[in-house]
DNA sequence: CTGTAATCGAGACGGTACGTCTAGTCTTAGG
DNA sequence: CCTAAGACTAGACGTACCGTCTCGATTACAG
């Protein structure tokens, strides 16, 4: 990721170079790494990618699309299943903020927040990419459920989304330093108020 | 507010001059409510207030100041005090979403949280805003615990934080329009979560 | 001419397709009348002809070479041999400029011209196509001196250069609609500079 | 002429800067001068003036209106008044083919009018100042006419067309170069035409 | 009562980025 | 070896804003 340049590309036919694809999401995830969001350009990426304009704008037709592409071919965030719920919501959150505040992934995860609240579209997949997300998360909530540790008529993706909520609003107030501690804390405070009495 | 212009606004001499600092506020919000975040620049603003761009940029060194100082001058939203923590919780999040959908808030808020993520001084007013905020709505919370309704060893702030981020995740994912029902739930999960045992 | 696509138009094998040919003419001519120089673009012929791009630039190597080739094709001015050198020369000019208004020609020689001024290899071109017009124009003036209608020592292929660059800058300042009278005024101008005492 | 750069200029005010303006038609005549009509871009003008592209535009529309001025602010071609026609046509063509030949002004002209067969403004204006420098020119056989050198019925700008008309066509056909004997030819064909029997 | 200093609208300035267009080259897949 | 197709790098197009600058007019207040 990042290396200056791939100087001597050219097209492969008439079909998409995937050298120039790689070329252009590694140049991408690198100008947003180096400058930040305020320097992501297309203009920049192509320069850094040493890509033509209109090749970005083939593949991708916005910033947005760069970023989602950018933000999912990031290694994910796994999933614990340690047979407990406070344990796997503390130890993903956990993860997550360690994630976003250690790789570029929470520069990249920002920024597509920012951006969709400019551009339509970006809106919309983060949309749904959101809600995919929050669906996955639920299934830990419901793996409690089949346990007998949550009660059998809570929302899971409910209890997803106040998590996940928790991470996206910390991400956006530079707070990934939360306390682990703290973060525990506000799992147990979720995960109590939905255990069966 | 909105008005198109004020044509013969001039100097009143060696100080600043109200009309104007009104002018560009009003100017500031309508564009922001006709155009949205996306058309909310420093010359748009200057157009609609007749303005000259240096006058603004005196004033507000950044789009995000302005924008600030809009929410600031914006009517807050009330925070209920029924006895009952669930109610006011639920209130308070009902209100704040209608506040948000209805009015321009929402929009003006929304793009703070965006142009934070560009803009280092946004950022900090951002943070010290929210963590105002959090005190603010950790009163309810505190009430609730002199009432005996919650643990004496919950940490308010905390608990504030997760129903304020629920709201701003739905405010940057266009989910304003939940249902009332649905606010209510994930509300009493967390206070469920608190209350003593 | 300028039929709109050739769809299914496939290889006939290692050899040129002289349907391919046609249809990159006829498409060229097509852009050119409908859309002027300015339209007259690789892309466009490319996108008219459904022809690739390198299919063109095989046999053309710019647009200057498919604009001589479209210009030599189409119909030539007849050459009047009416037995008086004014008749004859005022007759080719008013001919020469009611093709040139007429038909797409004018368009097509005026774009060359212009070409001619940015592409070397246009510039010869045309500078050997002006040439080789200017013997054939002159040969009117040699047949006037044949006839002793013109003196012995006069130099033809300047008359005709005096009475082609006439024309040239009538076109090249869309002046087509000049008057005949005005036209035999002009020519009549030259004869009687070349008659002999 | 062709400084590379005038690093510091800045704005002078809501007026226009004369500087500015100055250094862009400087900067328009070197790259013409030094690439030519194919390499004279917006672009190429603006860096080489350290000039940004809207202070460009704002003040010639396209570059046609660039190419015009340039060509008007350079020096004039002299109109001898020698009390022969023939010496004062012979003369002034002479003087106009050096012109062209040893200035930069003979690549602007023939930019100005390979520019005008896309650009309709460049092309009125264009039509415009021929049309001037016809009337300027037939003022040289208007006095001819008055010392009785020329008949009277003669038009004498249809004349100066013709001359004229010599001199674009030599220079858009790359035959600057021509001998000052066969220009003097040229222009005695077409004296002796006017001249009273 | 006059001069100074800060303010105002206005708009030009050098720049950067936008998203689109064309140029000319290259490769593929198939006739 | 030709063809259609279309991707590729490169860079110009004309526009929108950015944040800075200077202007000339205006007016409060200090001397």
């Amino acid at each position: 990721m990042g290396e200056p340049a791939a100087p001597g590309r050219k097209s492969i036919g008439a079909k998409r170079n995937p050298e120039s694809a790689d070329a252009i999401l590694d140049a991408a995830e690198a100008v947003l790494a180096e400058a930040g969001y305020p320097g992501f350009s297309i203009e920049a990426v192509a320069r850094r990618a040493r890509a033509g304009k209109p090749t970005i704008y083939r593949w991708w037709p916005s910033k947005a699309a760069l970023l989602i592409e950018i933000y999912q071919r990031q290694k994910r965030v796994e999933v614990p299943d340690t047979g407990a719920l406070e344990e796997d919501l503390a130890g993903f959150l956990v993860n997550l903020f360690a994630h976003w505040r250690d790789t570029s992934s929470g520069n990249v995860f920002r920024s597509l927040i920012a951006e969709a609240q400019s551009d339509k579209a970006a809106a919309a997949a983060l949309a749904d990419y959101a809600k995919g997300r929050r669906a996955h998360t639920g299934r830990m909530i419901e793996r409690a459920k089949a346990r007998g540790e949550v009660a059998a008529d809570i929302d899971a993706e409910l209890v997803a989304d106040l998590v996940a909520s928790f991470a996206w609003t910390h991400l956006l107030t530079n707070r990934l330093d939360e306390d682990e501690a703290t973060i525990r804390t506000a799992v147990r405070y979720v995960v109590q108020g939905v255990t069966p009495p």
